[in-house]
DNA sequence: ACTCTATTTGGATTAAATCTAAATAAATAA
DNA sequence: TTATTTATTTAGATTTAATCCAAATAGAGT
């Protein structure tokens, strides 16, 4: 019952490509793994009926458009059975991108992207409101040197 | 000469549409934006051309493809201005898949993703043989509880 | 080898992307 | 204010791609 099972290299392969470029037509992608057009499509339709491919976003320059701090933090509550409750706060700030669950000495780590350094103290001083909330680490980043999609075809099949 | 100047809400709104799903097509985020389709096409090619809009890309389930682990690691380095070189070898590593350089006790900090343990194992030992590198921290991801784009129109405007 | 089932294909149809010239709007100068 | 220039938007016209579907092919099980 492994959905893993059902997915062969061509499936792959048009992940591969479309990950690339999401907007690359189906024609063109059919032409680079050599079925039919109409073959990329019921692949596509399965692999999304399957929530492999969720969907397909921008990927955006967010320091063009005036972001441009972007930053980790480690937090720490007050008690862990408190998570739940925390992530459905955070939910409400909308500079929290994204928010994990992991192992170590933070009970959630999460990003935030803000405009400017002002910016980032307003969403910090929020964050640290948040009711079980005990501490926060701050990991600014300065430079994002690498960012890339996983890489299927380079060590296995 | 800044660049955010030339922006407006119809672009913001346009890439918050397409950042949802970047494959509506244009004649919809028209209606939406209460343009004609062929300004959304204008206004997309000069966010390209600006390098605000990079790519789309696919929002892949890598659990469901057999991905199952993902981790983020701080990297301490024997002497920080090896950053550039272990950076070069870090991108040869495929299961790397984004790396900063960033404030705080780590050198670099890293988010690497592996199908299983095993996996994992494999890889960490292949990031500690890495040249520059002093010693690790690993944070596994238990759970992914926020994973979403920013908003522009929530407080702004 | 035969039957049943699933997948792929190519062509027909519908829809969207792209291009262009004209219209509109905005900015500047007289 | 009006005239002139410049930039932006728009509405077709054309090209290209997405979608749908019936027929052909391939694969699995008996």
């Amino acid at each position: 019952m492994d959905k893993i099972l059902d997915i062969d290299n061509i499936d792959l392969k048009i992940i591969s490509l479309l990950n690339e470029d999401a907007k690359t037509p189906y024609t063109e992608i059919a032409k680079k793994v050599f079925v039919s057009s109409g073959t990329v499509h019921v692949r596509m339709k399965k692999l999304e009926d399957m929530g492999i491919v969720k969907s397909a976003t921008l990927n955006i320059d967010f320091s063009k458009l005036g972001y441009d701090i972007s930053a980790f933090l480690g937090i720490y509550l007050e008690k862990s059975s408190l998570y739940d409750n925390v992530i459905e706060k955070l939910k409400t700030i909308s500079e929290v991108v994204s928010a994990y669950y992991t192992t170590g000495n933070y009970s959630i780590f999460a990003k935030i992207i803000c405009r400017d350094t002002n910016h980032l103290r307003l969403v910090l001083d929020n964050i640290q409101k948040v009711e079980g909330i005990d501490r926060t680490e701050t990991l600014i980043v300065l430079e994002e040197s690498i960012n890339r999609p996983i890489q299927f075809f380079d060590k296995e099949k």
